[in-house]
DNA sequence: ACCTCTTTGACTTTATTTGACCTTTATATT
DNA sequence: AATATAAAGGTCAAATAAAGTCAAAGAGGT
């Protein structure tokens, strides 16, 4: 495990695997002290370990009693995967921002609905979501 | 006499083939010193000796606990549809005969080396024998 | 001599960690 | 009831620690 970030991100993530409601509250400065850091270090873990993008939601309370919960939004939320429509609405996307070719997102594009055609769901919407990722991962890099 | 680049790929490619995993993990600055060389040296190397082209992916971390992965793609043969080389293979011919550009060819085989990962070799096999069939169906249309 | 591949280093970008200061809330005191 | 105090959490910028970029200089081969 690597960083202080990282073993509290991993520390607050089996607490929640443990729950039965995918929710955990702490208190901030007892968590600090218990890793030995500065306090607003359980801040920065929950901004950039704990978004909503990642699938989490936090919410706090300062003052006497305060806490932090966080918790773990389903699974469903942060699938990883784009329906056909999603992928292409995306292409154009990239397109509108010229990071794209007009040329290159209709290859893109036609890849996309032949992949669509002969496999089930689950894996077409990961398929599409590693081709624009693998695009991406080129284009932007 | 080998060149400083070439004893550095050698001993990541020892590296790796002596983990479980088919990955290294290095810290930049660490095997910089260990090879007595300027840090981008090693960047380098990553550049020409382990690029997606070879079938790796290199993954990196910048910051306090930076890091560096490198990971070799697997590379099976199957009867039905094409093997990860033969889809860069067949990839580089196209782009050699000026079908694609040298973008669209890393796009694409960008692509084919991320797909490769996660799915079984059937699947994957059969998935990129569709991305070409698919990007010559626009360029050639 | 020329071309390609290597090597370097100055500068840039990103990630983490900390601490000083701020805001909010509950509770105790007047 | 109004106010003061204590007990939380929040913000933000500085310090530090990595890795990335890129152009220029160097080395080897033809």
């Amino acid at each position: 495990m690597r960083s202080l970030t990282d073993k509290i991100e991993c520390y607050l993530k089996v607490l929640i695997d443990r729950s039965d409601d995918y929710k955990v509250e702490i208190q901030r400065a007892e968590l600090a002290e218990t890793f030995q850091c500065a306090p607003s270090q359980i801040t920065y873990v929950l901004g950039t370990r704990f978004t909503a993008e990642e699938g989490f939601r936090t919410e706090s309370k300062r003052g006497g009693r305060g806490f932090i919960r966080i918790q773990k939004l389903s699974e469903k939320r942060l699938a990883v995967g784009l329906t056909q429509e999603q992928a292409c609405m995306t292409i154009d996307d990239l397109m509108s921002q010229g990071i794209l070719t007009v040329r290159e997102a209709k290859l893109l594009i036609n890849i996309i609905n032949r992949i669509i055609m002969n496999l089930d769901d689950e894996i077409s919407d990961y398929i599409r979501s590693e081709i624009i990722e693998g695009a991406l991962e080129v284009l932007e890099g």
